[in-house]
DNA sequence: CATGCAATGTTAACGGCGTTAACTTTGGCA
DNA sequence: TGCCAAAGTTAACGCCGTTAACATTGCATG
């Protein structure tokens, strides 16, 4: 099918993919609906068939983020505890670098808020529960200290979230000295920046 | 002056502070020079004598934005190196969560692309300057570890920027615990995650 | 096999937007 | 006093998202 050129094309798929390149490579707010119709071949309003609006659109292309990226932070060796976590942030950061347009997208939270769609709330959530799973199990195999699960999670997604959009936004060294700087700043946050001779220990 | 109607309103003032408000009230997204210029009574294109596009406008918003954020940053008191510490990410987050809209324009990073307003990326760095000089102070007071300065002040700067940007949006639980979050959070940092008792120690 | 209906397209239109061109008013300075 | 540059005006271009009203078609049901 897809052939009759009235009915039946496959348009909802492709106007996923088509838009998502879009995204990819000039980012959400070069997204119109009106020339993404007339790239496929067909009317503007032949998208409202599919897509309740544009930021049903943009949602659904947010989905495919938060997949892969769950994809990518699945795909982080566990059996060490300490590699596995200094290997979930740099998964990440590396995630964020190379889809700086989706990664904005998916975290813009100006253009796509919480709670008005619902399925993109729990792809969010299921990449974030691998890096909850992650800590969790450090904290299972006593490497991590026994504070708050939901402390130390925050604590590792803040840092990871804060520098890749830091690094892809350009405020953070050019991205050649990149890796070194993500597995440098996940260390601190494990082993601590405080100098150890100092008077202030751990509470 | 401003009375005659024709010239001489102080036209550039009167819509910086109008749309501050309309930034901080519904986001950026919401700013339309159009209705801008119907807001205070004058024609739109009048607006282009002040602001070179829509884009100027914004950025000129964001700029007030990194210079009340530096304000609240150097009001922290310096005297204990850790208490300083602490303060910064507190006074970081409690901005976050007082203008999320403004902050989110300051760093959406796809509305304002950095390079493009030399005054703006000016005004972040002024900020951010804050954080670096409480870092190196205490790392001359000893308190930190003598770390090189840039990954130390991107990983207090990641852990506090991503903290502020999941709380905007909403990824963490309830803002009724998140002073708590954001000083245990800090304290992470400072302290480490690891239990002492593991056997790989800091490298 | 016919037919009716739901799904999926279409064209036409509304109101809004950012931006530019061409023109007008006016305050202040030579 | 006269002129010019600054700061305002109207008119227009070409986009945009969205909706209403209508057309085509595949499929299931009688």
């Amino acid at each position: 099918m897809a052939r009759t050129a009235y009915h039946h094309g496959d348009l909802y798929q492709q106007a996923h993919e088509q838009a998502l390149a879009i995204v990819r490579e000039q980012g959400d707010s070069a997204i119109s609906l009106r020339a993404l119709a007339r790239q496929i071949g067909v009317s503007t309003p032949a998208l409202y068939r599919h897509y309740a609006d544009r930021e049903s659109l943009l949602a659904e292309l947010a989905i495919s983020g938060f997949q892969t990226l769950r994809q990518h932070l699945l795909a982080v060796d566990q059996q060490d505890s300490r590699s596995a976590l200094i290997g979930i942030g740099l998964a990440y950061v590396a995630f964020a670098r190379e889809e700086p347009n989706l990664y904005r997208l998916m975290f813009g939270g100006r253009v796509l808020p919480r709670g008005a769609h619902p399925r993109l709330d729990q792809a969010g959530l299921a990449a974030f529960q691998v890096l909850e799973d992650t800590v969790a199990n450090g904290q299972q195999r006593g490497y991590l200290k026994a504070a708050p699960l939901a402390l130390l999670t925050a604590a590792a997604w803040s840092l990871v979230h804060g520098l890749s959009q830091l690094t892809i936004d350009g405020h953070l060294p050019g991205p050649d000295t990149e890796p070194q700087l993500a597995a440098g700043i996940t260390a601190l946050l494990l082993d601590g920046s405080i100098e150890r001779s100092s008077k202030e220990p751990t509470p």
